[in-house]
DNA sequence: ATCTATTCCTGGCTGC
DNA sequence: TGCAGCCAGGAATAGA
């Protein structure tokens, strides 16, 4: 699951080979990706020159002369450089050097080619790695509902996926269900601290390969050994020995540990 | 406006 | 061994 520290890895892993280049060809074996843009043509991208690549939230932008061009990697996209296309390859990019595939087994995740910042990106939250604590605290503090969900709110703050919503409330030893207006500030300190934390440890380690998610390329990440809950059910909680529950929180499998986080 | 449930999609599990 | 049926979940969308 590509999340913030997932999407950055892999923008740092495509920006070296790909700022300067030009695409000579842009070809959509399954347009689903596209979903409903029908600006996003090929002969628009034809002869664009990339001129810088960047990641807001988990969306990866490609900024060209006229327009920008977005992709979100959903649950299983991947952006692979120099490969041959596979049978799920979405979208095919022929460089001057080179070329680009961007691989979804699902299809949830999404190509678009925009004149401007597409509105859904404006509506997103601030990132939270540059989100100093008296912000956090003050939307927090407008905020209703369970804290997990909330960290998965997108326009909350932005690149938050499930792994690191259970990571993070876990290094703050705060239960997932407990209601937003109970956490008082000295907790959303330690949240604010622990979200910086997991997501900054996590980009060192290059992402967490739970399934299948690599870099463009292809290399896995490796905060997946260092996982405290997500994906440990019924292991040893590595702090106190306590079995690691799993419950459904917001239509989302979420772990956590029922002694060392309490609502 | 804000929160919650539903939908999309398919490989890989689970269990009979 | 084979296969039906369920599960994973980001975010757009609809409903409360």
């Amino acid at each position: 699951m590509p999340e913030l520290p997932e999407v950055e890895t892999v923008v740092r892993s495509l920006a070296p080979a790909l700022v300067g280049r030009t695409i000579r060809e842009a070809y959509f074996p399954a347009p689903r990706v596209l979903r409903d843009s029908p600006e996003t043509r090929a002969e628009r991208l034809s002869g664009a020159v990339i001129q810088a690549i960047e990641r807001i939230g988990k969306n990866i932008l490609f900024r060209l002369q006229d327009g920008v061009l977005v992709i979100h990697l959903g649950m299983t996209g991947k952006l692979l450089l120099n490969t041959t296309p596979g049978p799920y390859a979405r979208a095919v990019f022929t460089l001057d050097q080179g070329n680009l595939v961007y691989d979804d087994v699902r299809q949830f995740g999404r190509v678009e080619w925009s004149r401007d910042l597409p509105n859904r990106l404006a509506k997103l939250g601030p990132e939270p790695l540059d989100l100093p604590f008296p912000s956090f605290w003050e939307r927090l503090r407008r905020r209703q509902g369970r804290i997990k969900p909330l960290l998965l709110n997108q326009a909350f703050v932005r690149g938050i996926g499930n792994i690191y919503a259970d990571e993070a409330l876990f290094r703050a030893g705060i239960h997932p269900r407990t209601e937003t207006h109970r956490i008082g500030r000295q907790r959303a300190q330690r949240l604010h601290a622990a979200v910086v934390e997991v997501l900054r440890h996590a980009i060192e380690q290059r992402g967490s390969s739970i399934s299948d998610y690599v870099d463009a390329l292809g290399q896995k990440g490796t905060f997946q050994q260092s996982h405290q809950v997500y994906g440990r059910e019924g292991e040893p909680c590595r702090v106190c020995g306590q079995p690691i529950r799993r419950i459904v929180l917001g239509q989302r499998g979420t772990h956590f540990c029922p002694r060392c986080q309490r609502g």
